[in-house]
RNA sequence: GGCGCCGUAGCCAAGUGGUAAGGCCCGGGACUGCAAAUCCCGUAUGCAUCGGUUCGACUCCGAUCGGCGCCUCCA
C-alpha cells in the first residue's frame, strides 16, 4: 500500500499532496553543505528534517532518488584554503589546497550524518566534478539571451524571466530595496542580476571557460547537478528557509530559463534553530557542533529525537533542558519496546477499559500516519505512540497481551522507527560476564543478601544494564 | 518601507467554530526488601491583550502589545 504525503509548498504557500511525476518514484534534491568547517546543529537540523522526509516517503511506499550536493568551491572555502600558499602558487597547487580542505570536512560531515543515523543520499555530487555541466548550462542561458558577459564574468538577466521572485514572493521593488546594500564590485546591468560565472582574481583557483579563467557562481551548481542527476522535472527540492532567497529563486531562474518549463513541483523548507532563546552565534558562546555536544555527554540520538519531535516549519529552540526531556521520552519508548519483547507478567484482574489491543494498535497506526502524511506533523505522530504506550502498559498490567499482540505492537514500533530511527531493535543477547553478574545477583536476592544484590545491580547499571524485578519474582533487564 | 511567521500549563508542544493531544518536570497513592519499570489520582474554567462576527471562538475578522524571519553570504 502506498500512502500520499502532503507537504507545505513554499511556491504556493499551501499544504499540497506530493504527486510524483513518475508514480511511486520521488526525486528529491536537497541542498547540501559547504564543506569548509564543522556543521553546527542548526545545519544538522535541516539535514535531520530531510532525512525524516526521505524515510517517511520510503516508509509510505515510494522509491526515493535523493541527490545532495557537496559544495566544494566557494568564497569561504577559497578564503580558508589559500592563505598559506605563496602569491605565485600554480593553479594546480591552489586546487590541491582547496581539495585538501574540502575532503577533510566532507569526511567529517558524512561522519556526523552517520552518527545521527541520517541515511546517505543516492547521489552525493561534488560541485568541482560538474564544472563542465555548469559551463554548458551558462552557455545555454547565454544563447537564450538570459545571460550576459562583463569583464570575464557572466550574469543572469532577471529582467528576462517574468516569474523571477515567484518563490520568495518578492516583487522587483522589494528586491531593489535590499539590493541597494550592494557589496559586489562587478558591473551589472541591474543591481539584482546575479553572477553565474566569476572571472578569476589573483590568489584563487580557476577553471578554463569560454569567458576566460574563472569559477562557477554560487547558485549554478545546484541547477546543473540537479538537472543532470535527477532530470528536468524534480518532485521535491528542499533546503533551509534562508535558501529561499536568493539561492532557490536563482536556481529556478537558471533551470527554468534553460528548460522553458516548471522544474521543481514542490519546494520544501525547514525552519531555523535557536539556542536557549537566542540566535546561535560564536560570540554568544551558544554555537554548537555535534562533536561539541557529544563531548558534553549528549546522546546524538537524543538530539535527533529532540529535533524531530518538533515540527520542521517552526523555529526550534534548542536547550539542554529539552535534550533531557528527549532522553527521558526515549527511555519510555525503549522500555516499552523491551516490555513488548518479553513475555509480560500481568498482575491479573479485569482491565476496566477492555479494548482489543489490536484495535488500539490500529487506531494508533492510523493516527500516526495521518499525522505524518499531514506535512510531517511529528508532534502529533509521536503523541499517538505515547497514547498507545500508556494504554497497552495499563492493559498489560491487568491482563498480559498475547505473543501475537506483542509482535504486532513491535512491528508498529519498528515501522515508526524506520522514520525516527531512535528506538531500534536492540541486541538481544548479553555477553557472558553480564550474564554471570545477573545470575550472581539472582542468587544473592534469593538468599536475601540485599547488600550484595544491590552492589551487583549497581555494577550492572554502570555497565549500562538496568535490572527490573517483576511481580512474579523473575528479573528482566534492559539497556539504559 | 515590502513580504511572512509566531505568542497554548513550570518547560517543550499538537489541535479544533462546539467546549484544551502528547512529552518532560512536580505532588499524592499502589506495587517492591530497596530500586527500576508500571499503574491510579492530581496539576491551564483557560489558549498574549482588547474589541467584533456567531447560538457558541482558543480556533474566523480587526486592532494592540510582545518575539522572530526574509528582502544581503548563511541550514
Amino acid at each position: 500500500m502506498r500512502r500520499t504525503l502532503s507537504l507545505f509548498n513554499t511556491l504556493t504557500r499551501r499544504i499540497e499532496p506530493v504527486v510524483p511525476v513518475l508514480a511511486g518514484q520521488v526525486s528529491l534534491y536537497t541542498c547540501g553543505p559547504t564543506v569548509y568547517n564543522y556543521a553546527h546543529i542548526g545545519n544538522l537540523r535541516t539535514f535531520l528534517f530531510q532525512d525524516l522526509l526521505k524515510r517517511t516517503l520510503r516508509a509510505a511506499g515510494h522509491e526515493v532518488r535523493h541527490c545532495m550536493n557537496i559544495t566544494d568551491v566557494e568564497d569561504k572555502i577559497i578564503r580558508d584554503s589559500q592563505g598559506t600558499l605563496p602569491a605565485d602558487a600554480t593553479n594546480e597547487a591552489r586546487h590541491g589546497a582547496m581539495k585538501a580542505l574540502t575532503d577533510r570536512f566532507t569526511a567529517i560531515f558524512l561522519e556526523d550524518l552517520d552518527t545521527l543515523r541520517v541515511q546517505q543520499a543516492d547521489f552525493l555530487p561534488k560541485a568541482t566534478a560538474y564544472v563542465p555541466h555548469m559551463i554548458r548550462l551558462i552557455q545555454d542561458l547565454e544563447a537564450k539571451g538570459l545571460a550576459y558577459v562583463r569583464e570575464g564574468s557572466v550574469y543572469y538577466r532577471i529582467a528576462g524571466l517574468p516569474q523571477y521572485g515567484c518563490l520568495a514572493h518578492l516583487d522587483r521593488e522589494g528586491m531593489q530595496m535590499g539590493a541597494s546594500v550592494d557589496a559586489d564590485e562587478y558591473e551589472r546591468d541591474s543591481a539584482t542580476d546575479f553572477v553565474l560565472w566569476k572571472a578569476t582574481k589573483p590568489g584563487e583557483p580557476w577553471w578554463d571557460s569560454p569567458w576566460g579563467p574563472g569559477r562557477p557562481g554560487w547558485h549554478i551548481e545546484c541547477s546543473a547537478m540537479g538537472m543532470e542527476l535527477l532530470g528536468d522535472r524534480i518532485d521535491i527540492h528542499s533546503g533551509g528557509v534562508d535558501l529561499i532567497f536568493p539561492h532557490h529563486e536563482n536556481e529556478i531562474a537558471q533551470s527554468e530559463g534553460c528548460l522553458g518549463h516548471r522544474w521543481v513541483n514542490h519546494w520544501v523548507h525547514g525552519e531555523f534553530l535557536m539556542v536557549e532563546g537566542q540566535k546561535m552565534a560564536k560570540s554568544l558562546g551558544n554555537f554548537f557542533t555535534l562533536r561539541d555536544l557529544v563531548a558534553k555527554g549528549v546522546d546524538p540520538i537524543a538530539l535527533r529525537y529532540a529535533i524531530q519531535s518538533n515540527h520542521y516549519r517552526k523555529v526550534l529552540n534548542f536547550s539542554f533542558e529539552g535534550l533531557r526531556a528527549a532522553e527521558n521520552a526515549l527511555k519510555r519508548i525503549r522500555a516499552f519496546r523491551k516490555r513488548m519483547e518479553g513475555e509480560g507478567a500481568a498482575g491479573g484482574g479485569p482491565w476496566k477499559e477492555a479494548i482489543d489491543p489490536r484495535v488500539r494498535l490500529e487506531r494508533a497506526r492510523e493516527a500516526f500516519w495521518a499525522a505524518m502524511a499531514d506535512d510531517l506533523n511529528t508532534p502529533e505522530a509521536l503523541a499517538s505512540i505515547f497514547t498507545l504506550i500508556n494504554d497497552l502498559n495499563a492493559q498489560d498490567d491487568h491482563a498480559a497481551l498475547t505473543r501475537e499482540e506483542r509482535d504486532a505492537t513491535l512491528a508498529f514500533l519498528d515501522e515508526a522507527n524506520d522514520m525516527f530511527a531512535a528506538w531500534p531493535r536492540e541486541e538481544a543477547s548479553l555477553d557472558a560476564a553480564v550474564e554471570a553478574l545477573i545470575e550472581a545477583r539472582k542468587a544473592a536476592k534469593f538468599a536475601k543478601d540485599w547488600a550484595l544484590a544491590d552492589r551487583v545491580r549497581d555494577q550492572l547499571r554502570a555497565m549500562g544494564i538496568v535490572l527490573e524485578d517483576r511481580k512474579d519474582g523473575s528479573t528482566g533487564w534492559r539497556r539504559g
